[in-house]
Parts: structure tokens; C-alpha cells; sequence
DNA sequence: AACTATGGATAAGA
DNA sequence: TCTTATCCATAGTT
């Protein structure tokens, strides 16, 4: 059968969407098209919601591999601020959520994050020494892990966290700081620095304070 | 003109859907409409969304006449956690996690141990996240809105290796994790329930294949 | 609320 | 990617 559209073209005969099943997608690269397309269409209609009819909505979605995307009106924060501690929050709460966005933003951030991350170093070393002894205790000693593509590459099949595998944790963290993690606070400045979307006044409906993970510290 | 629909009936000459202009309505009972079919429509497509993808969602909406709806996947303070923990990784909360640490109770040292690591894993991600961005921002270069429809579309980058053992990184992370992350969103979970505000009650919840909605909340 | 026609989202294919 | 044909969400009406 041949259609002949509005606009004279014949039309091919049958390319076009058509129903999918609602199940988890295998394939790994068209997971992501439909994860990309839906997350766009989400937030779309997310923020027509709030236009239409003034409500608050926050949205976070974590993709399959792992990003982070929020989308938040008035903002996130404060929808969320409200849905943990209700309608009508304390005024000493919301001032002190309030001094946690405001040091988030500051120029003394980059340390801050810095700190942190050494913190969190001493604190994975603390439990891995913590981790040692248990394991100790419990069992002494355990088996070889198998050799994969990357050395971090490892299954949990068991209750406990094996001394082995907080030990490449461990390594993976030094790397990590040595190479990434320290690196995304430069990074971050730099988001900040030249975002080129501003928080207000954005003039098109889409603008109304939602976006990746990293424009939150704004 | 008469139409024939595919069933065969008679097609009434013109009554159905037309486009609106995404504003505010102004009608209040039109308003509450079109919230709750939106708001349908929305948790409707975050969980496609949760099963297509395999991906965690939190979705909160205040309503216009503040009843508050939620939908999480697998649970709204999961999902929050994870983000408000990659939020507020600041030294006011590191040091209460060192605090809780130099206790010596071991009791609190576990947990500050799983929220330690739930900490690092979410760094890490973020860590991920901004080389992936600095990736697409070197190699994009001109302008973010070139060739995106929205400026939060995701920029696909696959072609640092640096990005992509970052990513095998998080996976093992992932996999390392997955108990201890469990037990800390447990943990989240019964202090947020210990929120001090009674007269709000507990906010309308929804998981995958949501429930009818009735809501204490007005 | 239930129905129906339309507009917009989107699965496939190029 | 971009296009195209479908299918589904939903505005308007009963």
C-alpha cells in the first residue's frame, strides 16, 4: 500500500515507532538512547506540572551508570527540605540548611571538598584496619580472588566485606585522589565558573532550576 | 466530512484534545484537573523509566493545595540519601562522622564505617561525573546549546579511557558496596521517620506500580 | 469520572 | 545523530 503524505512525499512503508513491552532493556547502548530520551521527556513534563498548575516537584534520577540528574523547582534542595521535615520547618532548621548551600557555594570549597576526601581516605583506612581484625577473628584468612579485565574487578558473594577486596578499595581510593577525585574540585570551580546557565531569569519554560548533579553547588 | 475510525465507528465531528499554552491555569478547579492527570502521567513514566533503564528514581511533588505525592524507586530515602550524601559531603558532617568514629564504640564505628564508604562511592561517582563533563567540554568546546535541543541533555563521551575505567571503578564500588549501602539507607531511613513534626503525617508514597493515592496530607 | 480525538513523546531505522 | 510513523497521554466534553 502506498500513502501519500501531506506533503506529497510517498511515504516509506513502515519505519517508526512502535510498542515496546515494559521490561529492562539488555542491550546496553539502546538502554541508553531510551534512558536519555525519557530522562529529557521526564523532566519535561516535570516542569510543564510546575508551570501549570505552580507546583513544587524535585526529581533525581541516578542512570544506569551511575550519573546523576536532578531536576528541582523552586530548587531541590528546598523540595526536599520540605518533604523530610514537613510543611511548616523550624526556622533554626531551615537556617541551618541554609549555611550548608551557602558554604557549598563558597570559594573555600575546593579545600573544603579536599579535607573531606582526606577525611573520608582515614576514615576507609580506619575501617579496613576495623575490617582486618574482624575478619581475623572470625575466619583468619580466606581464598584468592580471581583475575579480571581491572584489577578492582570483583564479585561480593558473601555476607561479610573481605579484607581483600577494602584492600583494593583502598588502593582504588589512593588512585582515585591521586588522579580524579582531587582534580573534580578544579573541575566543579570551573562549572561554577562559566555555567552558562543562570539560576534566574532564564527565559524559556525549561529554566526553572534543574539540571545535572554538579550545577546544585550554584 | 464523516470519519471512519479503525473499529469502525462513526467519529463525532470534532470534540477531543487540543494544545495549550504551558502557563499557569488560573481555574482552580481546572488546575486540580490537570494536576492529577499530569501527576498520573508523570510517576506512569518514571517507573517505564526505573524498569526500561534499571535506574533509581525519586520524584516529589507538592500539589497546589499542598498535599504532598512521592514516588521512589526502590525507595524515595534510598534514592535521597544517595543524593543528598553526594551533596553534603562537607566538613560539618565529616566531622561528625570522625567523632563517631574516635567514640571507640564498635557499634558506632560500624555504621560510621558503612557511611564512610557510602560516602566515598558517591564522591567517586561525582568524581566520575565531572570527568565526564570536562571530557565533553573539551572536545564540545563552542557552546553547550549547539546542537542540544535543552542545555541539560546529556553530552554521550565515551572516548577517554579515563572515563571509562572511572566507570568500571564505580561498578566495582557498586559491587562492593551493595549490603553496606543497604544498611545505610536503613539507617537514613529511621532518622528521617524520627522527623519531630507529627501533625504533617507521613507523606503519600509511591513505588513502582503505584498505588491509588489518599493522602493525609492538606 | 469516562470517553475521544489530538498533540506530543518516542522506538526504530537511516 | 535525525526522521518518521506510531502510540500514548491528556484537553475538552458528556
Amino acid at each position: 500500500m502506498v500513502v501519500i503524505k501531506r506533503n506529497g512525499r510517498v511515504a516509506k512503508p513502515s519505519t517508526g515507532r512502535k510498542k515496546i513491552e515494559i521490561k529492562k532493556i539488555d542491550n546496553k547502548s539502546s538502554q541508553q538512547v531510551t534512558f536519555s530520551k525519557r530522562r529529557a521527556g521526564l523532566f519535561k513534563k516535570a516542569s510543564e506540572l510546575c508551570i501549570l498548575c505552580g507546583t513544587q516537584i524535585a526529581i533525581i534520577v541516578f542512570s544506569p551508570v551511575h550519573k546523576i540528574f536532578s531536576f528541582g523547582h523552586p530548587s531541590i534542595e528546598a523540595v526536599i527540605n520540605r518533604y523530610l521535615q514537613g510543611v511548616n520547618a523550624e526556622p533554626h532548621q531551615q537556617n541551618m540548611l541554609a549555611q550548608e548551600m551557602e558554604s557549598g557555594s563558597s570559594n573555600t570549597m575546593d579545600t573544603a571538598s579536599i579535607q573531606a576526601l582526606n577525611q573520608q581516605y582515614d576514615m576507609t583506612m580506619k575501617a579496613l584496619e576495623m575490617e582486618k581484625k574482624r575478619a581475623a577473628d572470625i575466619r583468619g584468612e580466606s581464598g584468592m580472588m580471581t583475575r579480571l579485565e581491572f584489577w578492582w574487578e570483583e564479585r561480593i558473594d558473601e555476607e561479610t566485606i573481605e579484607v581483600e577486596e577494602l584492600e583494593q578499595y583502598i588502593f582504588a581510593i589512593e588512585d582515585l585522589m591521586g588522579r580524579a577525585a582531587m582534580k573534580a574540585d578544579d573541575l566543579m570551580m570551573r562549572a561554577i565558573l562559566d555555567c552558562p546557565f543562570p539560576t534566574n531569569g532564564v527565559p524559556q519554560n525549561y529554566g526553572i532550576g534543574f539540571g545535572p548533579q554538579s550545577n546544585q553547588f550554584l
